[in-house]
DNA sequence: CATCTGATGTGCT
DNA sequence: GCACATCAGATGA
């Protein structure tokens, strides 16, 4: 007992400076105490050159910060992904090593941002990967701090006034784009050196941890409509889509 | 829960 | 012309 109440102690001692810094960032907004705290230190170019998939794996966990004007800081940690490969996959939009200057952006350097206009309403945002034309898109996102800012952007792009359930705030690619105000102009930035936005470390997601299943909305892709190019992190409420048979077939992995 | 449908406009054939 | 890496609301079980 003695030791049990000496390592609570020196705990509280050591997150004293850690709260007090915290409690002074969040006057400004909201930030929820159910979510945790991300290292608060930016990626640089390594984390980002790696192939496809590794890096769509190696962002579960990391944190989305989007700096606003005013100042206040978006954080959302990333929970889902999917990997697009470039060249020889059919779903990707540099198939072929196609590049156009909509998707110029997927052969920058690892670290770029490639943004995109879909159903005419719609944005997604994407990283560039290692290898040619290949990039991750972001597809849902843990909000973390700046709740009640995303949830007015949200109902601001939904033109509705619906109360939104934090679940709800982030958990699609478009839908990360509107509670985050990600929009075409961030097209071609750069993460690694960019003020406005960058991604910091969490904590890391074990393999075991992570389902591996098929793309959402693919289609006419021949084989790589099926190809398990989606990853999430497994028992996570603010994934956009469960795929239950990936699940229940990966225990056995 | 699953499945369907309308909204909406740009990029590319 | 048409396909489209989506979303929200509606409907049925």
């Amino acid at each position: 007992m003695p030791t049990k109440r000496r390592r609570v102690q020196a705990t509280d001692q050591e997150e004293t400076v850690e709260k007090k810094v915290s409690r002074i960032l969040n006057e400004n907004d909201s930030v929820s105490s159910k979510y945790f705290q991300s290292k608060k230190m930016r990626l640089l170019s390594d984390f980002y050159n790696k192939p496809c998939i590794e890096l769509a794996k190696s962002f579960l966990g990391q944190v989305l910060v989007r700096r606003l004007p005013d100042g206040t800081e978006l954080r959302g940690r990333i929970v889902e992904t999917e990997s697009y490969l470039g060249g020889e996959d059919e779903a990707s939009h540099s198939r072929g090593g196609k590049r156009t200057e909509r998707n110029v952006a997927m052969f920058m350097k690892p670290g770029t941002i490639y943004v995109y206009q879909i159903y005419g309403m719609y944005f997604c945002m994407n990283v560039s990967s290692q290898g040619d034309g290949a990039a991750v898109l972001l597809r849902s996102l843990e909000p973390m701090e700046g709740l009640d800012t995303m949830r007015v952007f949200r109902n601001v792009k939904r033109n509705v006034q619906k109360p939104l359930k934090d679940k709800e705030l982030c958990n699609g690619p478009s839908k990360l784009c509107q509670a985050f105000a990600i929009e075409k102009s961030f097209d071609r930035h750069d993460l690694t050196d960019d003020q406005n936005t960058w991604l910091e470390a969490g904590p890391e997601i074990l393999e075991e941890d992570i389902v591996s299943c098929p793309r959402i909305g693919i289609s006419n892709a021949g084989d790589w409509t099926r190809k398990p190019l989606r990853f999430y992190i497994k028992d996570n409420e603010f994934v956009s889509v469960r795929d239950k048979a990936a699940e229940t077939s990966s225990v056995n992995a």
